[in-house]
This record gives structure tokens, sequence and C-alpha cells, in this order.
DNA sequence: AACCGGCCAGACCGTTCTGTCTGTTTTCGA
DNA sequence: TCGAAAACAGACAGAACGGTCTGGCCGGTT
């Protein structure tokens, strides 16, 4: 009989906060689809994980797909807020934050959650050049691109919109080398690359 | 009736070279895995491309994994053999091949073949800290930074070794960063990145 | 008290996946 | 010319996949 099997259901919610079914199995997806790639996770291992039914899940994200662009569309949002936190504690001082990007990855990396960039991953396993995915990527690069940017304004560096794009590069070319060999000397290389494109845009604005 | 099956067979070489069935599948499936994603490519759909049979794929490679394995050592090799040779065609001047690097990597890319690097694209689809995977890919990598390291000596720059990881970030930031956008706009960011990394170096090199 | 929307359990469907096996045809060297 | 090896086609198995559907259990609303 089904009477005690809700009974014995796992407590959704762990020190007074409920999680809604929806809710965890978006958690759940993020982090299936993150660490051991999408094609690789099944709905199944997704909803028995989260403890929820295959009806939540189709009836709240209809696919999939839809729930593998919700999951990029909240992780990208996530790391972010993340980010731009771990680069804003650096102070006020906006070249001490663009200083702090490479500590903030290091951040990332040792938090024990790091499976690199999402959008890089699915774009990985993704027929290339899908459309959808690019304009996910191609949306949280630019919100990253201004953050940067009124950084290298704001620092009176020359150049300040190329620089946020070598910057961004930089980060790009850290994160997809600790994921491939997961080896945290990388993170010195990117801060001396980033020091020598950042000194390069100050030589030059202290010229004139 | 199987009787004219086989003579009705696509022919297998074009131009009087004539491919082995093993050789067949491996070229196909570079090509399927590269482009759509290894899991999102099934075994049936290479054998049907390539025009073998199952037997053949499992006599030879064993199992799919094991094919993985073969296309991704080929795909580095014939990688690397293009890519130094694209940045050996600058000249015998080593500073002037270390520029070529970002060059190369457009050819790369307009050439019309580019999914990525492939073994970010098999990590990122595959549990992240799979060792297998880091093996082959550590010893990609370990290769190209040799090469760079004997350009960045030759060149009298400061740190070689450093240097030529730090060019080998650049450069994975470069082909990430592609991949996900496809705008090829990111080249030139790559190039400003590349030639602040050089020039600190030599700065360095000119105080002592 | 009746009801209704949200959720769950799990059966079910058709497809696709990797991998095995049988039997036949081609190729090629002894 | 003959026989072994290689490669073929394709059926088959067992599992997993994404997705649909039924039926039942809840808690909150009226």
């Amino acid at each position: 009989m089904a009477k005690n099997t809700l009974a014995e259901r796992p407590k959704p919610g762990r020190g007074g906060t409920e999680l809604a079914p929806s809710e965890r199995i978006l958690e759940v997806a993020r982090d299936l689809f993150c660490r051991d790639g999408i094609h690789a996770t099944g709905i199944d291992r997704i909803l028995s994980e989260a403890g929820a039914s295959k009806m939540t899940l189709y009836t709240r994200f209809g696919s999939k797909e839809a729930l593998v662009r919700e999951v990029l569309l909240r992780e990208g949002a996530d790391w972010r807020v993340t980010f731009f936190a771990a680069v804003e504690q650096a102070g006020p001082d906006p070249m001490q934050q663009l200083l702090e990007v490479v500590p903030a990855l290091a951040t990332w990396f040792h938090g024990g959650r790091f499976y690199g960039c999402s959008f890089m991953n699915a774009s990985a396993e993704h027929a290339k050049g899908d459309p959808g995915l690019r304009e996910l990527a191609a949306c949280h690069h630019r919100q990253i691109l201004d953050f940067l940017q009124i950084r290298t304004e704001a620092a009176g560096l020359s150049e300040p919109g190329l620089l946020a794009r070598q910057i961004l590069l930089t980060i790009d070319g850290a994160i997809a080398a600790l994921m491939v060999a997961g080896d945290e000397a990388i993170l010195s290389v990117a801060d001396r690359n980033l020091r020598a494109i950042i000194s390069q845009a100050s030589i030059i604005t202290n010229i004139f």
C-alpha cells in the first residue's frame, strides 16, 4: 500500500526551510549536470535524488531540454552573484577589485563544487554552434563584461572595453584549464597573465 | 539476398587511396565526437557513416570507451602537428614563431573544422576528475608546453617555463571562448593578451 | 464536508543505447 | 586453387533513455 510511503518521504528541508519539489529538482539537476555532464545524467536519477516525481518535472519544466536551460540560467546567475561578491570583497578600489579576480577564482576552485563553466560544458556536449546555447552563453558573458568594464573605466585604464574582454579571456582560460587539469598551479599563471594585461593598460595610460 | 550488397558498398577510397575499415571508423568517430559530442554520437551512426560493421569496431577497439580514447590520442597528435607547423611557418625566429600562435589559431578556426579542444570537450561531458582523461590531456598539454618553452628559451625571454605556461593558458582561453561564442573577434583580444605577456617577459629580460 | 490543485508512485510506451552473436561474402597469401 | 582471416549485414539482448498516463494521497480553501 501507499499508506506510509509519503510518511517515510525524506525530509525536504533541513533546519526549517522547506524547498518545493521543483526547486529540489533544479538544485539536484544543477549538481549532476555540472559534475557528470548533461547527457550522462538521466531524468530518473535526478528525480530519485531530488525525491520528486516525473509529473512534477514535466508539468513544471516540460522537457529535459527546458530543464537544462533553466539550470544554465540559474547556475550562471548564481555564479555571477558569488563571483562579483568575491571580487568586490577586495574593497572599494577598482584596481584592487580587478586584481582580486584570480583569488576569486581560487575561492571557487577550492570550494569543492568546482566543475568548470557550465556554459562551456554544455556547449562541449552539444552540436557546436547551437543558437540557443550560444545566446545563453553570450548573455552570461555580456554581464560579466559589463561588470569588468565598470572597474576598468573606474580605474582609469586605457581602452577599458578591450581590457575587460582581455580579462574575461584570461578568466575563461583559467576555468577551462582548471577543469581539465584540476591543478591549482594554473591560478598563479593566470594571475601573472592578469597583471601583465592590466599593467600594459596602465603603462599606456600613464604615458598620456 | 546479400548477393549484391557488397558490390554496392560505397567506395572506400577516393583518388586511389583505400582506407581500412577501422581507419574509416576512427576518422568518422573523430568528426562526430568533436562536432556533436561523445555521448550524443551513437555507435550505429558512426558505423553507418563509416560504412563499417559492428564486428569490425568491437574486434579492433573493444568498446566505445576505447574508441574514444584512440580518437582523443589521434586528434591531439594531429592537432599538434598542424598547430606546430602553422607556428613554424612564421620563419626561423623564435619570437616571430611565438607571435604566430594566434594567427595559427585563426587558421584553425577558419578552416571550417573547428569544434574546440577535444580534451576540453571530453572532460566537459564526463565526470570531472576522471583520471584516464586527465592523463591524456596532461600528456597533450605537456607536449605543447615543451614546444613553446623551446621557443621562449631561444628568444631569450625571462622565465621561459612560466612564460610557456602563460602562453598556453592564453591559447586555452581563446579556444574555449571560440567554441562557446564562435566569434573570431576573440582572436584579436587573445593576440593582445599574448603580446602583453611576451612584452612583459621581454622588459624584464632587457632590464638585466 | 466537499473539493481541488499539487504532488507522488510507478506502470507503461517507443526509442535508442552498447554490446554479442550468427551466418555470409570478400580478400589474399600459400 | 584453396583455406584462413577479415569484414560484411543484421538479428538480438538487456538496459537506459525521455516522455506519458493512471490512480491515489495530501493540505488548504470555500
